[in-house]
DNA sequence: CCAACAGCTTCCCGCCGCTGGAAGGTCAAC
DNA sequence: GTTGACCTTCCAGCGGCGGGAAGCTGTTGG
């Protein structure tokens, strides 16, 4: 199947998909003879193996390595498990900051009505916020 | 003061502020006659509050705009109520989607200890999760 | 008096994960 | 035969910096 193709199977750009090549995370296709690319299953397999673990918030670099170990033919869970537990704790730490940010958010929303005149500052409603 | 010491009262590297300047979000300073930048107060002023605002989360590019307004004697605050309204929106997305993948990520960790032995996938980790 | 060192200058490049655009080739349908 | 959809390569940019090179300035110590 050509490049559009396997995009649309999965739900990516083209393009995307040419980078994930040119990076080293799929591999070169074998051509037709117009020079398309021309794709196989086990592509779409792989395609979809890096989405998966990409929404589960590994990054390419981590699924290169997950890939690389695996084409070893060693057991990638280890890694796998280990980038799992570095996620949680920054999604954890994402988490925390993301609802200190909120209630701050909040709060400015509601002073916001009762502030007095400009003054010489930037912004009141960023500055005068306690 | 010159560079070094206002990115230290704000807790910031030089190459930022040189940054910031760079993209018009600070004000080209005064320079010695060594031609290093000199920076007054207000600068010190103007810097905190870009950092506030992008600490609310807030983009470079809404600050600009912010500072522009004011700039020209109006005041930002509508745009800023807009800014944050976005910001708010846009971080309860994010907080609804980092629970539902940390869920996702707990649960890959609670079934990793009993999966059964390798098989023809990428991971069996990631690929059987259900 | 000179050397060392910190700090400053400009410039360019890289990070991540793409995405857009230019300039051109290919193929099927009308 | 020409339109249009799709493909190719290459270059460049997004945001928000940080690293490093190559070269000043300015202070301190021996």
């Amino acid at each position: 199947m050509r490049i559009g193709e396997l995009a649309d199977h999965v739900g990516v750009n083209p393009k995307t998909v040419r980078y994930y090549e040119s990076i080293g995370l799929l591999p070169q296709p074998e051509r037709l003879p117009s020079g398309y690319r021309d794709y196989t299953d086990d592509d779409l397999d792989r395609l979809r193996f890096v989405r998966t673990a990409q929404r589960l918030g590994l990054s390419l670099a981590e699924i290169s390595e997950i890939l690389r170990l695996r084409e070893r033919g060693e057991r990638p869970c280890e890694y796998v498990l280990e980038a799992v537990d570095r996620q949680l704790a920054d999604l954890d730490r994402r988490l925390a900051e993301m609802a200190e940010l909120r209630r701050e958010l909040v709060g400015l929303k509601r002073t916001a009505a009762d502030l007095p005149s400009d003054a010489g500052c930037y912004c009141d409603l960023i500055e005068h916020r306690r």
